[in-house]
DNA sequence: AGCACGCCGACT
DNA sequence: GTCGGCGTGCTC
């Protein structure tokens, strides 16, 4: 057991296997699989992975490992398993997904510098740059023009050397305290020595003489009302001394958090919790998908079963979205479980992820709340995994690896045999037909716990309005109703669904919207050619001048913003106080809460944004719900637009009169015939999921086949073209017959950074070894990536297609 | 990826 | 001669 076999930190496809290094004696009892090392690779040094030991290698030339870089593992054999897995999954590199796995600051950064090793006189340069000093940055020699060949000469005189660092990015936060450093008696002999003019140095000493512990600085600064000089001379008396201690930058402040105690569950609640209980207790692997209309208790389930898991010494994971814009969210599982609980979101600082992490790591909490990337807590009890609104595309990582977290949800709880529970209001397609074969269990929460109605929904057409001289943005009708509601002192939040704008291209007389005729999918305008083209296969047209049903010359493509609509929305009711909220106005940190802040304050009478507005919150006095345009969304190429339509006007609804005060939703659209916003309108996901169900099967998209999404990019658009040909070529010589290659088409975006890119489609339904195939295809490729700056990346499930 | 090596043309 | 540009091959 003296081999290490390590995964070293250089993201290329021939580097993507494990390399084998002798552990030296003083590293053998401690290394264990899942730490961090050091290696030599080359002439260079790299960080790694170690993901097993053995006592042999079938290469003789090893070499040592440098240094281990962490007492623990930071990747249980859990988790190293499951990054195997995933990276073969997502036909990522070993590396990318173990990197992915672990917070920011675990990764290394590389440095070179140089070090003089002789007295000898360097190049005048080399001379004037070292200045007396023993080692340089190597980027101080590459930003200060020294010719290259001066420090090779040096290096090959032997008066310099080059040194390859690995720096952990590691930054621990550190907190001075203060305690005496001699006996109380020696204190008090001291405190009657002290002249009386020393007035804050006695109120100190009399402090610690009382308490002789360790007190934190700032908080005894604080209590005293003084500044660290007092402290100081005391300590230059040798009476106190300091000592630094490592704390967690802890984001929230538990103690802030109410605390709350489990709420008696309805009826339904009842059901739906019970055969998640018997799974917990029996520790049992079975998916839930409980689909609960907005308001039906699904967070008081989740929490019940928590308890439940906390109690038997297990952990939990919730995942949500963006968490950051739930903080309601947060106060929910911070209150009910204090301080055990971890959270895991984009807005904390590196360092912060970091802290959050080390709780879960050192078993310190027992629960994480965390968007996507918290389902890798490196926690080795789950006894439940949660992932709340389970239809959001937030848990699809667009980069690599490219994985869905619910996936790796269904793994984790299929290694610690425990349930995974999927929830939402208006569940994704893929998992609520999986519900239905029974693969997963499904239970449905059909009444709010207040036993109120959903807010009434009402559509508007605009195509009327247009009829009755109305070309604003506003319908009558929500005009009148936005006065009404500001007339009684309540609120309004609208929604600007701006995704997707000035890419589609419809009729403004009667809504009519340019599709393919091959794929039931809206053609996107290309302004450069002034043609309307198709993503899913090859086919285009010319942008036409006048509505080829209705011949009306107002087809035109969309453009427009929130702070166009703010213009208008100000002109058309003077008196409204309007809060802008959209990427613009939330880009600075904490500029989010702030707004919501002054929204919740009723600083507003109307939330005016874009989709962030739609999720999750949760304010008593807005009553009225508008969404500007509903069908924006729904003509993207995107075979999901119906379904994100659905899903958005469902949600965006719940956020109207979830209080005493009842509430109701207008909703602005072209096309009011349309199942997806017809249906959102009476709250009716079933019918939906029906009628759904049947494009999908006619038109073969999800979750009646897979998708695998291969995109080729390169300088050349020949070569780009020509290699996404051989590859499709490729494909049809190894996949099965009813599995269809579709491409290559040029990408939604042809031209990113100068690189032309174009991408094939494989529709399958049963492709055991696709992967294999698909890089066994793409490694024909491999010399040509190295060497003529080829790309190709693959996504086993595409989420995002535009 | 990132580094060294080695071959070749250009230039003081 | 020698400087420096880039193609090639290797990394336990």
């Amino acid at each position: 057991m003296m081999i290490a076999n390590v995964i070293v930190d250089v993201p290329a496809i021939p580097i993507n296997q494990t390399f084998d290094y002798r552990i030296p004696e003083r590293f053998q009892e401690v290394l264990q699989p899942g730490m961090r090392v050091i290696v030599p690779f080359g002439p260079r040094k790299v960080m790694g992975f170690v993901t097993g030991k053995t006592s042999k290698s079938s290469y003789d030339k090893l070499k040592d490992i440098a240094d281990v870089l962490d007492l623990t593992p930071v990747l249980t054999s859990e988790l190293l398993d499951l990054g195997r897995w995933l990276a073969e999954d997502t036909l990522s590199l070993y590396i990318t997904a173990f990197q992915a796995m672990l917070p920011q600051v675990l990764k290394a950064n590389y440095k070179k510098e140089l070090e003089r090793l002789s007295e000898a006189p360097l190049p005048e340069e080399l001379e004037s740059l070292f200045a007396g000093r023993d080692f340089v940055p190597y980027v101080e020699i590459e930003t200060s023009g020294v010719h290259y060949n001066q420090v090779q000469k040096a290096i090959q005189d032997g008066d310099v050397t080059v040194h390859y660092l690995v720096k952990s990015r590691v930054t621990r936060k550190l907190v001075t305290y203060i305690k005496p450093s001699r006996d109380v008696h020696l204190l008090e002999e001291a405190y009657r020595d002290l002249s009386n003019r020393a007035k804050k140095q006695k109120e100190l000493l009399a402090y610690f003489i009382e308490r002789p512990d360790e007190t934190e600085l700032s908080a005894l600064l604080k209590k005293f009302g003084t500044t660290r000089s007092a402290v100081n001379s005391l300590i230059d008396k040798q009476l106190l001394e300091t000592s630094q201690k490592e704390i967690y930058r802890n984001p929230y402040d538990d103690q802030a958090f109410e605390q709350t105690e489990a709420l008696k569950l309805t009826e339904q609640q009842e059901l739906a919790i019970e055969p998640i209980k018997q799974d917990i207790r029996e520790n049992h692997h079975n998916v839930f998908l409980v689909h609960g209309v907005t308001g039906s208790g699904k967070t008081e389930i989740y929490l019940q079963a928590i308890q439940d898991v906390i109690a038997k010494g297990q952990e939990a994971i919730v995942l949500v979205p963006e968490i950051s814009l739930t903080p309601q969210m947060v106060r929910r599982f911070k209150g009910r479980f204090g301080s055990s609980v971890a959270v895991m979101h984009s807005a904390l600082s590196n360092g912060e992820k970091y802290d959050e992490w080390r709780r879960i790591h050192q078993k310190e909490v027992q629960v994480v709340v965390g968007a996507r990337s918290a389902i890798f807590a490196p926690f080795e009890n789950i006894g439940i995994i949660i992932i709340d609104e389970e239809h959001e595309n937030s848990y699809k990582q667009e980069d690599q690896p490219r994985y869905h977290a619910r996936d790796v949800a269904i793994r984790r709880g299929q290694n610690h045999q425990c349930p995974v529970i999927l929830g939402s209001a208006t569940p994704s397609l893929e998992s609520y037909a999986r519900a239905q074969k029974g693969v997963y269990k499904l239970s449905t929460l059909s009444k709010r716990t207040n036993d109120k109605a959903m807010p009434h929904v009402e559509i508007v057409d605009m195509r009327n309005e247009l009829h009755a001289g109305n070309r604003s943005m506003f319908s009558r009708s929500l005009k009148e109703k936005v006065e009404q509601c500001l007339s009684r002192g309540e609120q309004t939040v609208l929604l600007l669904n701006r995704r997707g704008y000035s890419t589609f291209v419809m009729c403004r007389e009667c809504g009519h919207v340019k599709e393919c005729p091959h794929c039931d999918i809206a053609l996107t305008f290309h302004k450069n050619s002034n043609q309307l083209k198709c993503h899913y296969c090859a086919y285009e047209e010319p942008m036409p001048t006048y509505c080829p049903s209705c011949s009306s010359d107002l087809i035109r493509f969309f453009g427009t913003g929130t702070q166009r609509i703010e213009e208008a929305l100000t002109k058309l009711i003077p008196e409204a106080r309007v809060l802008r909220m959209d990427v613009d106005t939330t880009r600075r940190k904490g500029a989010h809460e702030k707004l919501l802040n002054q929204f919740a304050n009723k600083e507003a009478d109307i939330l005016l944004g874009t989709q962030m507005i739609a999720k999750g919150l949760d304010f008593e006095n807005v009553t009225l719900v508008g969404v500007l345009t509903a069908d924006s969304m729904l003509h993207l190429p995107d075979f999901r637009s119906a379904e994100k339509t659905f899903q958005l006007l469902t949600q965006v609804s719940g956020r109207a009169g979830r209080h005493d005060l009842p509430g109701e939703v207008i909703v602005q659209t072209y096309t009011p015939e349309h199942y997806s916003i017809e249906l959102a309108s009476q709250y009716d996901y079933e019918k939906f999921y029906q009628n759904e169900m049947r494009v999908r099967k006619k038109f073969q998209y999800p979750p009646f086949v897979f998708l695998a999404l291969i995109t080729v990019s390169h300088q050349n658009h020949v070569t780009a073209a020509q290699t996404a040909q051989r590859i499709a070529k490729g494909l049809w010589n190894h996949i099965q017959t009813e599995t269809v290659v579709l491409g290559p088409t040029p990408s939604p975006i042809p031209r990113i950074k100068d690189r032309y890119r174009y991408q094939c489609m494989v529709k399958y339904k049963q492709e055991p070894n696709l992967r294999a195939s698909i890089q066994q295809v793409i490694r024909q490729f491999d010399d040509q990536v190295r060497k003529d700056d080829l790309q190709i990346t693959v996504d086993m499930q595409p989420y995002q297609l535009i």
